[in-house]
DNA sequence: AATCCCACCAACCGCTCCTTG
DNA sequence: GCAAGGAGCGGTTGGTGGGAT
């Protein structure tokens, strides 16, 4: 991680947030079948939201965050879960190309998978392939020492950063890929923004 | 049979973003 | 406009299983 971490990195005992849990009272590692039996069941019965409060509700000695993270990337129903077709390679390559380590906006585009899925598979497999390819999975574009013909070395157009401007609510293409991604925070969820698996066809 | 090595993936950590008062 | 707290995100780690030696 390359993010500011201001003068209280060197001091951690001056945080200025309180931890999320007490982590002497809660449970870490892998789950057990009765834990997620208890959080399934509360989160049939009560709906997701309100990861802080869940665990106490539950019966869970867990922190909020470790509930939500089980729930979104094991329990849920909706997961698909097995291997990646080669279709999803693709898109993956091509969400990445576009948005870059931005998995769950990746994730949101492929639904049954999550972000963490993903991010997992990318760094495993999809790396290993574009390397194989000569491309860097970074930047996208020709590694010039492992030159093939593979790719023709086209610059990325609209990569997002931070830093960009418009970042959030830009919207980005590219040439050979039918998307038309507009990120806006509140722009509704619209069905014509979901023509991904025609463009990885 | 023992051990080492490597790939995989679930889970954690620490940060930023978003919402609310 | 500001501060605080909750939620979400992305990077990283550690346990585990399978293949190689």
């Amino acid at each position: 991680m390359n993010r500011s971490l201001g003068p209280l990195m060197a001091f951690p005992h001056f945080s200025a947030r309180s931890p999320c849990c007490e982590k002497e009272h809660t449970n870490k590692g892998a789950w057990s079948k009765e834990e997620d039996d208890r959080l399934i069941a509360h989160i049939r019965a009560h709906g997701e939201g309100g990861w802080r409060s869940l665990p106490k509700a539950a019966g869970l000695s867990r922190c909020g965050k470790s509930c939500r993270l089980r729930w979104i990337n094991y329990l849920r129903p909706d997961l698909k879960r097995g291997n990646f077709t080669e279709e999803e390679d693709e898109l993956i390559i091509k969400l990445h190309s576009l948005l870059g380590n931005k998995w769950s906006l990746i994730a949101g585009s492929m639904p049954g998978r999550t972000d963490n899925e993903i991010k997992n598979y990318w760094n495993t497999h999809i790396k290993r392939k574009l390397l194989s390819r000569g491309i860097d999975p970074q930047t996208h574009s020709r590694i010039p020492e492992a030159a093939g013909n593979q790719m023709p070395n086209v610059p990325l157009q609209g990569t997002p950063s931070k830093d960009s401007p418009g970042y959030g609510r830009s919207c980005f293409r590219l040439p050979d890929l039918n998307l038309d991604l507009t990120l806006s925070h509140d722009a509704e969820p619209s069905p014509s923004s979901s023509n991904y698996g025609e463009a990885a066809a």
